[in-house]
DNA sequence: AACTGTGAACTTCTTCACAGCC
DNA sequence: GGCTGTGAAGAAGTTCACAGTT
């Protein structure tokens, strides 16, 4: 029996993690119901498409009436599994992986930070956070020892594959990737990238195409 | 004279900008031509797609050879607009400011921090990068003396609001949010989110989803 | 022979319109 | 009346296959 498809469009789980966060903004105001025309315009997306985003996780909501914020907020936690706290470990502790380390957006919603590494010797030992930096040769032991499946690479991009590589074999699952390098990874293991500075490029393209007067181009 | 569409589909354009990365480090590593294929494996997307992507400029390659790396390199260079760097204010310099104030990766891409701005006393004066941190009362007028067009958020979430209200009244057009909140912003003023812990999410989501049962691998 | 450029098939995502329920 | 849930239509994006060029 399989009431429900398994398969969540990726596209869509994105966005429940939106619903989510703002669901929880909703209870902790004491807000108990909420639209979906409401939901949709604090989350920034169309309320048609929202109802069906929450479609796929079968009935959530009253005709008539609305979604239960508390009881909306408890399913999307069980389906995006956050229920039970999951253990990362976060490499390269230079600027952006101090603020991720840092980063309450993840101690709230289900990932706990259980290891920071750095292959330099002045930042070993250092306090980020409520953690301790520690060398490198010690990833696998971490990883082992608390079952981490979770791996996220915030170092240059010239040593980002080489530890996308031991992440891997240490048994890690699932890796965020915020090198500006493509990553190899062998199956099994799932690699997502964010490029920051891609972001900004596309926002300035698309900043500048909405410009009617004369641009400047034809060099 | 417009021989080609000026529309160029977002999700292409968010590529070329990746193309553009690979083809510099190409470049830089005195590679001459390179074909599809090839910058297609570098990039991490489908050779065919690539083909496409490139189609929405005009011929670029030669048939039968593949791209000259320098000159496709400056054509996405012309066309993403990165020829005259992009003066950028950032508000909001905490952790993740910091990072992305002294992130390599912008200044070499055709974008310039202009302006570093924060609320709290504390930080105002500190040195980041190679700016110093100022106080929010001068954003206004950095805005207009430098022409800065682009605005980057990185604040808490309950302040994002209003900084995005007055980053759209100075006159910057394009913002990127890093803050966990939608925007609302007027009518030509185009924002862009970016949610860091949304991305995690989505990757435990999709690593779950990929175990139904033991795998039968194991370390 | 090798590789680009592109129409056409295909898949995925979004939006619409309305039936169904409170 | 108001709002959810969903099939159907439409738009966007991806992949394929091959014609075209050097």
């Amino acid at each position: 029996m399989q009431p429900r498809p398994r398969t969540i469009p990726e596209a869509t789980v994105a966005r429940l993690a939106v619903y989510l966060r703002v669901l929880t903004t909703l209870a902790d105001g004491g807000r108990s119901t909420v639209s979906s025309g409401e939901l949709a315009s604090a989350a920034g997306v169309n309320p048609a498409g929202l109802r069906k985003d929450l479609s796929h996780l079968g009935p959530c909501g009253v005709r008539g009436v609305g979604y239960d914020v508390g009881a909306l907020r408890d399913r999307l936690t069980r389906v995006l599994g956050v229920e039970s706290a999951r253990a990362c470990v976060l490499v390269g502790i230079g600027n952006l992986g101090s603020a991720l380390a840092d980063y309450a957006g993840f101690g709230t919603r289900g990932f706990e930070f259980v290891g920071l590494f750095d292959a330099s010797p002045a930042r070993i030992g250092q306090r980020v956070g409520a953690l301790q930096v520690r060398p490198l040769d010690e990833l696998e032991d971490v990883v082992a020892a608390t079952g981490a499946s979770i791996g996220v690479i915030t170092t240059p991009a010239e040593v980002a594959q080489p530890v996308c590589d031991r992440l891997a074999a240490a048994g890690v699952r699932s890796i965020l990737n915020f090198a500006p390098v493509t990553l190899a990874a062998p199956a099994g293991v799932d690699v997502r990238k964010v490029d920051l500075s891609v972001e900004l490029q596309v926002l300035a393209f698309l900043g500048q195409q909405r410009v009617p007067a004369g641009v400047g181009e034809t060099a």
